[in-house]
DNA sequence: GCGTAACCCTACGCACGAGTAGGTATGCTC
DNA sequence: GAGCATACCTACTCGTGCGTAGGGTTACGC
């Protein structure tokens, strides 16, 4: 036939991020499972055998849009806080980079992100990033630690890592819910909360439980 | 027939316990998606229109669950902070009645608690339950903060309470997560981040971003 | 002892959505 | 301009699992 073609003939790698956007999109909004093949197809204006020639099965899908979105996160905290940084400096640099980057893709990363977290796949493919973080902010802790000559168990440093890393996370959705607030200003607060105890945990004080 | 009959009737609600108990523990295993009626019903000895019957739907049933499970949780916080007691006791006795719960039903409650996060319809029952707990501890630290003439900004409150709560849940899944590991540590540790923190806003210091 | 309400079952209907079979068109290479 | 790989489609199959129709049996009140 003459006629134009409906649509333009694109390399794979172009459809293959439409894809991947259009995935991220419809996965935040309806969650893994309510999601269709057929929607996200549709919304990247394609059918459903190329997503499925190109990315794979569902879960696969899902997996390519976590790595995706959590490679980028990544690099743009390591782009921000250099190692060779005071301890607090560092802390703050990456909040602030994560916070920016989380207030920049509010409902893409937020909610996928917390997606994850439920549904077992995935679980192990999420944890294995947040224990990358939790290390860095582990190995920053300690390092700060020796820094004072001091030293605490490797266990406790985990736990306290893994708390701040909690709560990075959790004010990461409070940020995701609320448009309209700044993302710097909540790095600023979740400093506050973050450093004020830490620093008090570096310079060896500690709260025990009372005797009852 | 003079057969004995294969299991016995059993009142209303014994069968509506015995059928959440069936529910929390497929929903925890398997997750909201995966986990089938049929499965449920067969693992509380019953027949699937039964637990239609009394429960309702799938969703309602899991929401059922999450109620049963959230108010326990809240009455074992609630009889532990009595709220005539000074501050960082009443945190302590808290963290220690939550973690102690969490620890006592490691695979039921965290896991169901994760798969709420995740699914929309779930996730409003959930942000209500978190605000009651969010509105609690920022109720606790303004009542200290007044105690000693200072004040800050409600939106300030709010966003600490947040994250403390976040890092209280996620240590909370890290609990889950550790089965050997002990409740009460573990509340230990959390006091030693939330409160050295919290004690320092309290007296009015504040970190401050940097000029750049 | 007899009715009635509560308890309980074995099937099934049916929709939805993942994944595929099989085929067409377009542009690139030589 | 023949050949071939790549981009792309319509139209299916088929499993899975929610929710229900329709009917049986035991206990309890009177």
């Amino acid at each position: 036939m003459s006629s134009v073609p409906a649509f333009k003939r694109l390399p794979r790698a172009v459809r293959e991020q439409q894809m991947l956007d259009a995935a991220v999109k419809v996965f935040s909004r309806r969650g893994f499972h309510a999601a269709s093949m057929d929607e996200i197809a549709e919304d990247a204006g394609i059918s459903k055998p190329m997503v499925y020639a190109y990315l794979g099965t569902k879960e696969e899908l899902f997996v390519a849009c976590l790595h995706r979105e959590g490679t980028r996160m990544m690099q743009a905290i390591a782009g921000a806080a250099a190692p060779d940084l005071p301890a607090d400096e560092r802390l703050w640099r990456g909040l602030r980079a994560f916070f920016g980057f989380v207030g920049a893709h509010r409902d893409g990363w937020a909610v996928l992100y917390r997606q994850a977290r439920g549904e077992q796949p995935f679980a192990g493919e999420l944890a294995t990033m947040r224990a990358r973080l939790v290390e860095v902010v582990a190995g920053m802790l300690d390092h700060a630690l020796r820094a004072e000559g001091r030293e605490i168990a490797a266990i406790d440093l985990e736990v306290v890592a893994y708390a701040l890393v909690g709560a990075t996370e959790s004010l990461a959705d409070w940020l995701a819910d609320h448009p309209d607030a700044d993302p710097e200003k909540t790095a600023t607060r979740m400093m506050n909360v973050a450093w004020l105890g830490a620093a008090q945990l570096l310079h060896g004080v500690t709260w025990r439980p009372p005797a009852d």
